[in-house]
Order: structure tokens, then C-alpha cells, then sequence
DNA sequence: CTTATTACCAAGTAAATTAGTAGGAAATGT
DNA sequence: ACATTTCCTACTAATTTACTTGGTAATAAG
């Protein structure tokens, strides 16, 4: 797994769409306004989430992007994925102290902590990210003496 | 929160540094040897994490590092964190478009699954990978049949 | 059927990050 | 004294990130 700007790029659009995409399509335009991300830019990314058809483009005027199937269905690790492609590492390909299997520990747990990194982010959908924002929003109606002191330690 | 190389080669350090730091301090030649990551690149590495207190070096013949506290009080977010600082990215600083709130909402979205990421890896701490590694070891002794299927989706 | 709008595509580039080199100085055990 | 090792700085190559430029193709609307 791996997490990057690049990664966050993609999620955030991902979340742009999926939050203003209820009434027609949403065009890159809109989104790198939004998001201040540049147009082109986003072509790229949203090329690789096309390929996994996390999104679906409509071309011509009045056109834009769809989500490619339901927020529920689209997971985190989907997107980060599409854009990101990690590197195979360590497999302990031809690395000589590997061989001996104690050496290689190690690179084992390391993918052990991978691939749950990996789990998390899989079961977390962008219909779920929303869910959690719309609550949110609905406390801070409802008492407006919520402290907004997220950010603080922003990861 | 970001998940780069770096951090996992800083991880993976700090993982042999726990596994062969019983008997005395390990060397960066040694940890440059078994995790093949050169010498110099691994005393930038442990540059950090020694500000961080995350190790603790001793100089001269028989020399090396020592973990700067136990492995059950170092998380896997520590150790990355010391590496990786990660930009402090759209608190939406001065973006025009995010002063309406509306629109602000996909960044606090983003920051707020940032913030579970970072939970998650702040729960894990070295010890714990260790362990995990021990228990694995264990189940292989006891009955050879198991399957090695790690790695076939690596993340 | 022309035009404006949009996705789509490719090549190149600037900036940042990653990873490594080189060449030391400062401790410290033998 | 000497070898070993951390510690420190500056430089560089390679890679990735983010953006720029200059298009082509589809399509809705006039």
C-alpha cells in the first residue's frame, strides 16, 4: 500500500464527485476549481480511474464525469490503487540474505502490516466517507457549540 | 498521514533493529546488509528517528543502535511520522472556494479518514508486529502444511 | 451543419522527493 | 594509536509529482 499526495488528489475527487454528482454529471473543470487541483492534472488521474472504471466520462456539452458504480461500492484502497500502482518490493527478489529465511522476517511482517493497511482502507467506501460527513453536519445543526479542533493533527 | 517508501524502509529498519536488538546494539552496516538499503541512506533514516528518540546510538567498536524505548511503546504512526512529515495540505489555506463551507466538506472529509488512517497505525506498535511474526512462526512449526500465500496481493 | 463544450490523448517540463555518493569529524572500545 | 562506528554536510542521480501545451474526438445546442 501507498499513500500519497497523489492518492489524496484522487480520493478528494472522487469525494467531489460522488458529493455533487446526484444532478448530472460533474465536469473536471468543476472539480479543479473546487479542489485546486489543475485541469490536466486531473485528466491524468481521472485516465487511471477511468481504466478501473471507478468513474465513467460523458463527452460534449453538458457532459462531465459519473461515478463508474455506487459510492457503496467503491472502496478507498479502489481508488488509491488505480491512481497509485505500487511496486511489488521485496519479495525478496534475489536478495541474497533472504535466503536463509530468518533474514526475510522482517519483509514478512512488513507485508503483514501492508496488507491489513490494505484491508482497512478496503472496507471504508466513499458512500461511507459521505454518511459520516452528512452526521456530522446534522450534530453541528443541531448543537453550534461543537469544537471544530479537527486539523490539528491532520495526517 | 502518508505511506511512502521511505517509510517503509524506516519501518522495516526499525523492525530488525527490534528483532536483533537483544544482545546489544546493531550496526546500520548490518541493518544496510539484511534489508539492503545503503549505509548512508539509513543514517539519514535514523538521523530522524533519533530526534524523534525513536533510537538511541552508541559510537565507537561494538557500537550501533539501540531502540530508544521498548518496542510496545513505538507505533508503526511514530515511526513513519518521524520520517515522512507530512505537508500540512488544504486546511483549505486561503483557497478561495472552499469559504462557503459547502464546498469545504470533501477536504474535511478527506482530513477526517487522514485522522482514522492515522489511529489505526498509532493502535500497532512494533511490539505487536513482532509478536504477530512469532505466532506465525509457531503455527508453521507446528504443522508444515500451511500454505504461503502472502504477498499475492502485497499493498 | 456549424459551433461551443467537453472528454480524451500525448509529449514535454519544472519542482519535489527519494535514494545514494563522497568526504569528512567526533566519540570510544581494544 | 587505531579501528570502528555514529554523526554531519554537501552534492547528485533517479524517480515521482504536478503542471503545461497543443492537440483530436464526440456531442448537445443553435
Amino acid at each position: 500500500m501507498r499513500l500519497s499526495t497523489k492518492g489524496r488528489y484522487a480520493v478528494t475527487a472522487m469525494l467531489d464527485l460522488a458529493l455533487n454528482g446526484a444532478d448530472g454529471p460533474v465536469t473536471l473543470a468543476e472539480i479543479s476549481e473546487n479542489q485546486g487541483i489543475s485541469l490536466s492534472y486531473l485528466e491524468q488521474l481521472f485516465a487511471s480511474l477511468r481504466a478501473k472504471e471507478l468513474v465513467r466520462g460523458v463527452r460534449g456539452p453538458g457532459g462531465g464525469y459519473y461515478l463508474g458504480r455506487n459510492a457503496d461500492d467503491i472502496s478507498i484502497a479502489n481508488i488509491i490503487c488505480a491512481v497509485d500502482e505500487w511496486v511489488e518490493f521485496t519479495r525478496c527478489g534475489g536478495r541474497k540474505n533472504c535466503s536463509g529465511g530468518e533474514r526475510c522476517l522482517t519483509h514478512s511482517l512488513w507485508d503483514d502490516l501492508s496488507s491489513e493497511i490494505f484491508d482497512f482502507l478496503t472496507k471504508i467506501s466513499l458512500g461511507d466517507l459521505i454518511r459520516r460527513g452528512e452526521h456530522k453536519k446534522a450534530d453541528k445543526a443541531a448543537h453550534l457549540s461543537v469544537v471544530d479542533d479537527e486539523g490539528s493533527r491532520a495526517a
